[in-house]
RNA sequence: GGCGCUAUCGUCUAGGGGUUAGGACGGAAGAUUCUCAAUCUUCAAACCCGGGUUCGAUUCCCGGUAGCGCUACCA
């Protein structure tokens, strides 16, 4: 049983989480993921999610990224209720918590230069000794550093850790830690110039905003004993703490540009839908109850979430597993509901579908989304459906249209279609085995090399499926210039 | 280096003192013959190592090893 219950649902105080990026970068994977799971944790309570914005670095905090991680956030699907909040308007309330800390001789002036602490950081890792500021401005007496201060001497305000004993939280996923206070050092509050660091602005934030379950990476675990001490020397009552494992690449290493796209943005231009990010995301990590199917919508998800099943180790971020996701969200996403997002693709890669009816855009979109692994694909090798201009893959043209003699059939076939009265799936079929009884070739022969004349893929759809969708006009075009594929493979190759 | 965390198929994981160690992705094979990136069927694939506790450890304890994290007037 551990000593900080998980949140009590039936009280009537609600969760209150935040989401609280430093926007000195994209939104990556790994912040993606812990929002994501602060907001199915906030959604599944009922609770508040807060989104602030720790913007307290001036020199690398820009507002493009501000805006791309509030973008990222939107396409995602994950809605905050309350923000977003900057650190950089409420420098206020963590002065008056500095003024606070000093007041309770928690904290104190130091007026080690940084040059200076840097050199005896580096003797002391030399020297084989933990580089730690060793208190050197401890003992300076309250009247004699606010004498200095108000002299204008340079001074940032330091914590004073408790000499001895030990600090210690209980995590709802990693339960019991501990952290020795000799471990610990006299971190800063206040820089010299006045700005609060991290470690101040979290806390007295987190504090006012009356957060209650602070959810965020596992990296933290070892900056919460600070943290836990600040709060305590504040008066205020703890949070649940919950850290979640971290993100790794492939080779078990951090997440890094390294191994790829770790932008959130950079899924959804690779032709990634939202939920099946989303829904990739939540896995990474967190476990549904057993007997739980693995495709989960965001009302399953903040239903099943609980802190209780999040895993203690780290994950490895799964591209192929991810793509499988992709290609189950497509095939159950309706027509409808990928028209938009497919023409989104076209405008990128300079099609225009023409003068087709919205019924004709949405069956077709049916009868290739079964092998869509990418929105990408629509635009991509599903590209001959859409557009008249499209290159055939010299593979499909090796394997199915090397044997002149069928491309010579193809082309007398194609006069058939255009003969054809009525151009439907029974009849085109029809027509094509009784011209391959009659020729005596293999019906399959014909259907293959056809399927290349038409799409330029080796893959896609029934042929006489295909046939329907391009209509007589393009088909017989299409057929009779078959030997045009040949040339540009030849020439590509 | 110090401190902290973690360790089940290649990957995400379930499980838990006695199990044929379960599922999903990926992989392999087969079926389908109108292609396969579709569909169906089947298969291979794991408890990091060493001690201890125990009748019995993958499970509990200790140690080792490895990986990751933190170690700033960054967040």
């Amino acid at each position: 049983m551990p000593a900080n219950p998980p949140f009590d649902a039936q009280s009537s105080a609600k969760p209150r989480v935040r989401f609280a990026p430093s926007p000195t970068g994209y939104l990556h994977v790994g912040g993606a993921r812990t929002a994501l799971f602060n907001w199915l944790f906030a959604r599944h309570f009922d609770g508040t999610l807060v989104l602030r914005i720790e913007d307290t670095d001036l020199q690398r905090s820009t507002a493009e990224m501000v805006e791309g991680i509030l973008r990222g956030l939107q396409w995602l699907g994950i809605h905050w209720d309350e923000g977003p909040y900057y650190q950089t308007k409420r420098m206020d309330l963590y002065r008056a918590a500095a003024q606070k800390l000093l007041e309770f001789g928690a904290a104190y002036y130091c007026f080690c230069g940084k040059e200076e602490l840097e050199k005896r950081r580096a003797a002391a890792t030399a020297e084989g000794r933990p580089p730690r500021y060793e208190g050197t401005c401890r003992g300076i007496s309250r009247e004699e550093a606010l004498r200095r201060k108000n002299a204008g001497e340079p001074a940032a305000l330091r914590f004073a850790i408790p000499e001895g004993g030990s600090t210690s939280f209980d995590d709802a996923v990693f339960q019991k830690v501990e952290f020795a206070n000799s471990e610990l050092e006299d971190f800063v509050l206040l820089r010299s110039d006045g700005n609060p660091t991290y470690h101040l602005s979290v806390v007295a934030d987190d504090i006012d905003l009356r957060i209650t379950h602070i959810i965020r990476g596992a990296d933290h675990i070892s900056n919460t004993p600070k943290q836990v001490l600040l709060y305590k020397a504040l008066g205020a009552p703890l949070p649940v703490f919950a850290h979640v494992p971290l993100i790794l690449g492939p080779d078990k290493t951090r997440l890094s540009k390294r191994h790829g796209a770790t932008s959130v943005m950079a899924y959804r231009e690779e032709g990634i839908v939202p939920e099946a990010f989303r829904n990739f995301l939540a896995l990474l990590g967190w476990t549904p109850p057993e007997g739980s199917p693995e495709i989960l919508n965001d009302t399953e998800l903040i239903r099943l979430f609980g802190l209780d099943a999040i895993s203690r180790s780290n994950a490895v971020f799964d591209r192929g597993k991810l793509d499988w996701f992709n290609t189950e969200y497509i095939r159950a996403y309706s027509a409808e509901r990928l028209l938009p997002l497919i023409e989104e693709e076209w405008k990128r890669a300079g099609i225009n579908p023409g003068p087709h009816d919205r019924g004709w855009l949405l069956s077709t979109i049916d009868l290739l989304k079964p092998r869509a692994r990418s929105l990408k694909d629509f635009a991509g090798s599903f590209r001959a459906f859409f557009a008249d201009n499209f290159e055939a893959d010299p593979a499909a043209v090796e394997k199915f249209l090397k044997d002149a003699n069928v491309r010579h059939l193809l082309i007398e076939l194609a006069q058939r279609y255009a003969a054809l009265p009525e151009f439907t799936e029974q009849e085109t079929e029809r027509v094509l085995r009784e011209f391959a009884v009659e020729k005596n070739v293999k019906a399959g022969a014909l259907i293959n090399g056809a399927r290349v004349a038409l799409t330029g893929q080796g893959v896609a759809p029934s042929l006489f499926a295909v046939m329907c969708s391009l209509g007589k006009d393009r088909t017989v075009v299409r057929m009779k210039n078959v030997e045009q594929l040949m040339g540009a493979v030849s020439t590509a190759t």
